[in-house]
Order: C-alpha cells, then structure tokens, then sequence
DNA sequence: TAGGCCATCTGGTCCT
DNA sequence: AGGACCAGATGGCCTA
C-alpha cells in the first residue's frame, strides 16, 4: 500500500499498527516463495482463452480430466449423455434432467469461467486489504475475515474523528 | 504424513 | 430449455 499525502501517512502507519495487532492472521516464519509459484509458470493451454491468467489451470485441467474419467464410468449411460442420479442415488427424482457431453461440456467451461470470476474478485478484495508485502498470499477465508475486520476498523476510524 | 487450500467436475435447484 | 448458482466429491500441491 503506497500512500504519499501526509494524511495518508498517517493513516498508513495506523494501517501498518493495525495488521501488526491483528491475531486473525499467523504471519508464516518464513517469507519465502513457496513452489507454487514455480507451477504458475506453466503456460496456459492454447485452447481455452478464458484462463490466460489461471496459475493452475493446467494441473486442474488435467485433474479434472482424471476426475471425470474416472466418473464417466458410472455416470455415462451411452455415449453421448449423461443421466442423473437424483439426491440420493436410488431415491426417485422428482425431474430427470438429460443432458449430452457436449452441453455437460459446456457447463464445465462455464462453471470454470464463473469461478475464475471470483477468484478475480478474490484478487481485487486481496489488493484491497492491508498486508505486509512479504507476507504469504492469503487465503480466500483468510482475504473475507481480514476485509471484514478491515471494514470494521475503518469505520471504527471514521466515526472517532 | 496429515491437513489446508485450491481447481475442477458434477448434479440439483432456481430463475429467466 | 438452458444458464447461473451452489454444494459435495475428488485429487493434486504445499507446508508444518
């Protein structure tokens, strides 16, 4: 956080005193960069423009590939639709909705690109709230509690002056 | 090695 | 009907 009026010094140093006193985040012992960042490396794949910018889309990717083989044995009933099981498995479904691979397909991609969305908005809030530039990336619970106790302390700090 | 975190797939539900 | 949202399941990576 670069702040360069001598009010927002000041309000930067209350900052800086602020993440000191805070216990909701353990500050790790070591302030290296883990090899996770190694795996962020990895380019992205040719084909989906979506994730230009996901760090572990090509590991998920292959995960998820893994995964679904895994299940395609026990959730496609031909080969080219998926049937569902209901709640429960053996419970009767109240609607049984059919779709084909290709729009079980589509909905992944979709469900991938929401969920890039958030993690986008996760990285926005993550900017958002003050941290030590050394310390590791927070978590996503870790960014939601701390902007939480963030909001409160500013506007704890807002009504005292 | 266990636990935390994360990405992804998947099916159910809600909404347009 | 189809997309958005959600939660459960799964497996990989990383750290203590």
């Amino acid at each position: 956080m670069i702040l360069d009026s001598p009010e927002s010094r000041l309000v930067d140093s209350t900052l800086i005193n602020f993440v000191s006193d805070m216990n909701l985040i353990e500050f790790p012992q070591k302030y290296t960069l883990g090899p996770k960042q190694q795996v962020d490396n990895i380019p992205p794949s040719p084909s989906d423009q979506t994730r230009l910018n996901d760090s572990s889309w090509s590991r998920g990717l292959e995960n998820g590939v893994r995964t679904a083989e895994l299940r395609a044995e026990h959730l496609v009933m031909g080969p080219s639709r998926y049937y569902s099981r209901g709640a429960h498995g053996h419970t009767k479904s109240k609607r049984r909705r059919i779709i084909t691979v290709v729009q079980r397909q589509a909905a992944n991609v979709r469900e991938r690109k929401r969920m890039f969305s958030l993690n986008e908005a996760f990285d926005e809030l993550r900017r958002k709230v003050p941290t030590f530039a050394y310390e590791k990336r927070l978590s996503r619970i870790e960014t939601l509690r701390l902007a939480i106790v963030y909001i409160s302390f500013m506007t704890d700090l807002l009504e005292n002056t």
